[in-house]
DNA sequence: ACCGACGGGACCGCCCGTTGTT
DNA sequence: AACAACGGGCGGTCCCGTCGGT
């Protein structure tokens, strides 16, 4: 393998081990020592490859909500009527609380917590992330689903995506809380039926 | 006036200028010289109040809760049928978004994401705080409402409170998020159609 | 009891408190917390008495040398010759180690240890002591003994009495160190043999 | 230089140069701004490679033992009779008071006076040490003098040992607290007359 | 590319002593 | 005479980032 490639190897596998500990113990709370330890390099080894704590966080948090996106994608692939995607979203976050992809919940929902006002950057990015989510995905689902007739005619798409993102986002805190899935499961029965309400006369 | 009541004056003044500070900024953001800055003592007086920055953190955690438990409360007082007091819990948070009591959001919200693993004190008060709110408050709203008929039958108190409380929280991180009171708007506002909807059929 | 009374009576229980305190952890290591669970008074109860943590510790320094100074005394009252004042002046050492009259040691070994340089005041204090108990005490015995024919012709008292009290500080220091009184009785063991020797030529 | 051989350089210069500071001042009394005096570190340094406080005073104790055990070792190298090598012992502490390899005196008499429960694993050091002096050293020539007719019959090792040690470690103390040699010298004169004692009637 | 030494600073806890009030 | 509030400071620990070296 050429040196260049090993160095970006190495670099990928420093996001990859950080991205965990940063979703874990936020950013203030993971310390270099932290990394060093789920890296197994030395400050050196990281700091070649990042010029700062934040420039890693960055890219830790990147690649966290990038796990979590493929997996709303991969879930939205074969699905293409408006309830059955929305059902699709639901049993991702579901399955997230259930067989968590990485520790410490939900990336969003740390970042915009703990970054209040202390790291504008990363408040940044989860913003857009969230903006994805909830206008591009979940309100363009609902959007497209009331066009197509598929879905109760008159609901607004900005209302339902902010309600059912907050609810999945509630759900995973009160999981966290609890150290319990059962918030999810409720919360994710009552989205389930809210969908079906929704799909229910457009029929 | 006397020392006695000196004391315990600089003590509730300590408190009440301590949990703003730790609910914006979390119990580990929160340093000393904050508070130091907030209370206008040095670190002696504060000391002499509170044995540990934990210590001082959890009544300010108390503190911080106990206002947002009073104005549910008050809220509470002078509605007795379920969906006027589910409505009002709505509200209450709806108001809590537009004109905060205190900076930084919910503290059960912060104190969740926050102190996973690293708090267990502020987790299992926190915890307390949740279950009153969630099965004590809202549930037992449902409960009763389904009882006396005011609510549709067949709803299960667990499923309800638990999607509501989820939404509300969050919207309360939405908000945070975007630094806008519109994703509370929106959320109370689904929760105000979907509380009508479990009002309606009883009617 | 006259209000004078009691403040003296208060003043003199906080040096009987304090002075094994002071002697186990030092005078540094002391603190006045630990004064205060001692006395049982708050920290002003203790410097309407003494003006310093310094001028309490000289004081309890004397009564733990006095407390010892006491025990030789006594020993000594009814014994005149040589020999057997000597022997005396060991086995109160012997019991010393064995039934300590306070917990910590000796004052004079602690305080040389400790006070080298940082508290002149404790170590003039401790030379003083000292000086009466090896010169005035265990020196004169073997001067006077030499004088009468008691003890072996010679005899230089300096010497022997340097040697003697060195034995048993350090035999003391020993103890400390193994947590086991026998050193100091293999160290009287010997001082009692020496002694004989010294007294049996004399015969 | 390497930079491998220059951090173990610094780590050994950390060690020589904090040693007398710890047996000056004690393991409390030292404090990390002594250190950083002593060895022109910075606080991070230091930090660097020791772990604590109490890590680099376990290797400063060692070092300050070591020391002292080399003389020991050196001075015994070409003595072979048991008089001789008892001699030869009192005669490095004599030297060891009247040209001190490094200040403050003997590092077990220090450690065992300061180290009373608050510092077990110094403690324990010191235990070892002592025991390694007064059984492995002076109490195995004594044992070994008496087997080879060289030393008094019926002597017991463990006894000559425990006073002769406990003389020594006496005089150190006593000549600490009067800030002269005399002590010692007075001591290690009653020491030389005793082993001749001992030796004496073997001949 | 990676290591490891080091600086300089901030953290919380605890210290001792003073001051004002019963 | 005794208490309790408070100031100001030092304690050890650990932090992040830089830089000289292999």
């Amino acid at each position: 393998m050429a040196n260049n490639a090993r160095g970006a190897e190495t670099r990928r596998r420093i996001v990859e081990q950080a991205a965990p500990v940063f979703n874990q113990r936020g950013y203030a709370g993971t310390s270099l020592s932290d990394l060093m330890a789920a890296t197994g390099l030395e400050k050196g080894g990281i700091y070649n490859h990042f010029g700062s704590k934040e420039a890693l966080a960055l890219e830790a948090f990147d690649h966290n909500t990038g796990v979590v996106g493929d997996l709303i994608r991969r879930a939205l692939r074969d699905v293409h009527d408006a309830p059955g995607r929305l059902h699709a979203v639901v049993d991702v976050y579901r399955s997230f609380v259930r067989r968590p992809p990485f520790p410490g919940g939900c990336p969003l929902l740390n970042t915009t917590v703990e970054a209040d006002d202390t790291q504008p950057a990363l408040l940044e990015r989860a913003r857009a992330v969230m903006g994805d989510l909830r206008d591009g995905t979940v309100g363009r689902i609902v959007a497209k689903g009331v066009e197509r007739g598929e879905l109760r005619a008159g609901l607004d798409p900005d209302t339902v995506a902010t309600a059912a993102v907050a609810a999945i986002e509630g759900a995973i805190m009160l999981c966290r809380l609890e150290g319990s899935s059962s918030p999810m499961e409720r919360t994710a029965s009552f989205l389930h039926q809210w969908i079906d309400w929704m799909a229910e006369v457009a029929r």
